[in-house]
DNA sequence: AAACAGACCAACCGCAACTAT
DNA sequence: GATAGTTGCGGTTGGTCTGTT
């Protein structure tokens, strides 16, 4: 895979240095031979493109030794070196700077990748800053690359829990701007089950022989729910009316994400993902054409309906939905039928990737909910704490401050697969949709062997 | 062996933010 | 405050490699 950076075609160093000295151009058109003694007259030096050559390389390298980086257009002046100071900038920081990573991105950095394309979208320098030796030019090609190859499969974008998390996502957008009284029991039981449930998913997908579960699910599913009328919105969409809404901004702009096709994964243009830096308008739209919906689901025949969707869930009754926002306290029945929607939903999301539920194991094992964990490792005695953990080692998300530290990369544990095909994605939204009915259709999308086919992408195409 | 297609990668471009004057 | 220069970022392009037919 490796090539030599800066020298795509084989020739000797003394070959390329007097190359470099020659040639003006890499495209030939920007400078034409007949305009080079007017530039020359105009402009000392003629800065040259393309590839770089070795000789370049160590110009480069000795004048960042001496001088120290920045400044880049210094260079050109300083080492006679015929290269604008971006396009130094740019071998520096993507192949010349020291403890660069090179080779095959390993399958926890693929995880990672994809998580934080989901919580950041084409962030790919935030995303670098968290990928320690890689540079935002891999990252965006490594995700291009894959994400094109995935949908030419029909396949998803994101492994099933990263998905899962960008349905939370939304859900909690509006238990955002909800009071959020203590979770239920029941509904604390329902999200441990999820979370258990997806921690056997991952293991049954390599993910999590060597570390957590990526993504604390299940803590979100239970924010999600800390607002009984959350509890609602998760399991079905609220009614929406951001117009004229007195909600602030921000919801405003999260309620229009659910009424219009989106753009952007998870809309790093909406606060709770953007985690504070803005969306520059061309960037945004640009995303549109680069990464189209992924999560939040527009209304729309090609949609893929995020798992709140999936499961099924009738609409809300109207009485659910007056009770949006109110913050009043349910009746126990209520709060009952909410812990029952959730293990409703958690039986069909175990439905969906294909393992076991937490009650069947324990029915099996005469244990509770956490023998998945136990099954799948034993690794997970103390729930809680591991949650904890989860969370700390969580993408900073919802309301967190984006300098909340990832979680480090464990040592890659997981298939054996170190192929950087081993992962891919593609935008849920542009997948063939799951039949519009929910839950049975996720198996194509959602199930356990859309991670199986997420694992062995390369085989793929 | 040759042709082709897809994957991969490096580098460019344009834009926006930031900084200095 | 305005302007110019610099830096950083994201999208795109084009060349090379590799696998398949």
């Amino acid at each position: 895979m490796e090539r030599s950076p800066g020298a795509p075609l084989a020739s000797s160093p003394e070959e390329e240095e007097e190359k470099a000295a020659v040639e003006f151009g890499h495209h030939g058109e920007e400078e034409a031979p007949e305009q080079d003694q007017q530039q020359e007259e105009a402009a000392p030096a003629v800065l040259k493109k393309g590839p770089w050559t070795t000789a370049e390389d160590a110009m480069l390298v000795d004048h960042v030794r001496r001088h120290g980086e920045g400044n880049w257009n210094a260079v050109q002046r300083l080492t006679g070196l015929l290269r604008c100071g971006k396009s130094c900038r740019l071998r520096w920081t993507n192949h010349l700077r020291p403890n660069l990573k090179k080779g095959s991105f390993s399958p926890d950095e693929e995880l990672l990748i994809a998580q934080l394309h989901a919580q950041l979208g084409n962030k790919w320098a935030r995303m670098a800053a968290h990928l320690p030796g890689r540079t935002d030019n891999e990252i965006k090609n490594y995700w291009n690359t894959r994400t094109k190859r995935r949908q030419r499969a029909g396949l998803p974008v994101y492994p099933p829990e990263v998905q899962l998390h960008l349905a939370l996502t939304k859900r909690r957008r509006y238990a955002e701007f909800s009071p959020a009284p203590e979770l239920s029991p029941g509904t604390a039981a329902a999200a441990a089950n999820v979370q258990a449930a997806l921690n056997a998913a991952a293991v049954s997908a390599g993910y999590t022989s060597s570390r957590p579960a990526p993504l604390d699910l299940a803590r979100q599913l239970a924010a999600a729910a800390t607002s009984q009328a959350a509890v609602h919105q998760f399991l079905s969409p609220p009614p929406f009316s951001a117009p004229s809404s007195p909600w602030p901004k921000p919801f405003a702009r999260n309620a229009q994400y659910f009424q219009l096709a989106h753009s952007s994964p998870v809309s790093p243009s909406t606060p709770d993902l953007s985690l504070g830096y803005g969306v520059r308008g061309g960037a945004a739209a640009d995303q549109s054409r680069l990464a189209p919906p992924l999560s939040p689901s527009p209304p729309g025949p090609n949609r893929v309906e995020l798992p709140s969707n999936q499961f099924g869930q009738a609409p809300p009754p109207a009485s659910a939905a007056a009770g949006f926002g109110g913050g009043a306290a349910l009746p126990d029945q209520h709060q009952h039928q909410n812990a029952a929607s959730l293990d409703k939903m958690l039986q069909e999301l175990h439905e969906a990737i294909k393992v076991e539920t937490p009650a069947a194991l324990a029915q099996a094992n005469g244990g509770g909910g956490g023998a998945v964990l136990e099954r799948h490792g034993g690794a997970r005695d103390n729930k809680s704490d591991d949650m904890d953990t989860l969370f700390d080692l969580m993408i900073p998300t919802l309301n967190a401050p984006e300098t909340v530290p990832l979680a480090p990369a464990a040592a890659p544990n997981h298939s054996g697969s170190t192929s950087q095909h081993s992962s891919d994605d593609q935008d849920p939204s542009t997948v063939d949709p799951p039949a519009a009915g929910g839950a049975s259709s996720s198996g194509q999308d959602w199930g356990f062997d859309s991670v199986c086919q997420w694992s062995n992408m390369s085989r793929i195409c």
